[in-house]
DNA sequence: GCGCGATGTATCGACCTGATACATCGACCT
DNA sequence: AGGTCGATGTATCAGGTCGATACATCGCGC
């Protein structure tokens, strides 16, 4: 997950963990930053599995020198990353994955995009499923603000699904026009 | 936050720790369930505290009897969520945090209702203008999906402010009707 | 009488957050 | 020059949370 938003990140250059912080809270939401506390360990992580390289700048100068890092991709960093562009499993369709997964839509090729849109959308209508009979359940037994919340949380996921068939809509008119081609042999993928 | 919730429903009446479980996911989002891991530790500490009792109900007819644990408000757990309903702190705008709060408004006074509509708001116009200012620094730059994502996002925090406009419209109209009477001693606030 | 899904309690490792600490840099003020 | 202040930059830790997992009982239909 933030995983996936760092490689995805440094894939198009090269920065600091700072730098790297604030791209990240323009990706994943694109409000809600995180920590450091997780931002640090994650590329020590992918340090170790040589996924990214930290070119410590600082050795010129002698002391005092401010600390700088910079992070970089690797080869097996740029695989990993295609990896995990590729895959659009379940996971991809949680709240917090499905946005970053999104941000990167751009380096993701078309079938996967249209999987996750899809997956997304019906994990949303599983939501709406889940309110409405829940609510019928409980029926007039909730005072005024509990209803209005969940009426405004329904209405919010109801637009979301909207976006989502305008979004789908449009990848398929994309598909139409320019036919599976994704410059990649074609892994043959059993039908629907 | 996770302790205002299980006391609120716990106001309510007894239950056990499912069906508080199931409670919260109507109250928490309404989706949005938390899980065991963080419902037992936390109960433990109430009761630690003083603030629940646990009736084990199984002392009757020996062994082989299902474990059932009542969980019930004390005394102290009462004025305890009275202290924590009347908090209306920065603590309260947050994402997770709002949600709860108002879903216990109902047991909430009417000023600590304005001052936590209030507080969200500006929170919220907060991050537009985060938003709307970062978009303008990197004019142009993203790719379409990116700036897809952010247009929605901006969209649906508009939509939530309008939302919060009309129930603090509501709320002051309310006031307006019955004038600061909480049938308790008011004490005497600053003015604005 | 037997399986099966809902009810019910509980724990553990892995992960994330918010606070905190420390240090340097550039810019502006006096 | 000297000073302060906010942005840049790296890092850790206690505490909280999640997802998986384990166990056991209840009521129901077949």
């Amino acid at each position: 997950m933030l995983e996936l938003a760092v490689l995805g990140l440094l894939n198009e250059s090269p920065m600091h963990g700072y730098e790297l912080n604030k791209r990240l809270k323009g990706v994943l939401g694109p409000f809600r930053a995180i920590s450091y506390g997780t931002l640090y360990p994650c590329l020590n992580a992918l340090q170790a599995a040589g996924y990214i390289t930290a070119d410590d700048s600082a050795s010129e100068v002698g002391v005092g020198r401010r600390k700088k890092t910079t992070y970089k991709l690797t080869a097996e960093g740029k695989e990993r990353l295609q990896e995990q562009l590729a895959e659009g499993g379940p996971s991809a369709w949680d709240d917090e994955s499905f946005g970053v997964r999104f941000a990167f839509f751009a380096q993701t090729d078309a079938e996967t995009r249209l999987r996750i849109l899809e997956g997304r959308r019906s994990r949303l209508e599983e939501r709406q499923e889940n309110a409405t009979s829940s609510m019928s359940t409980t029926r007039g037994r909730l005072d005024r603000y509990t209803l209005e919340l969940q009426r405004h949380g329904l209405e919010s996921v109801e637009r979301e699904v909207r976006w989502l068939n305008e979004l789908i809509a449009t990848e398929r008119a994309g598909v139409a026009a320019r036919p599976a081609r994704t410059r990649r042999t074609a892994t043959p993928q059993t039908a629907k």
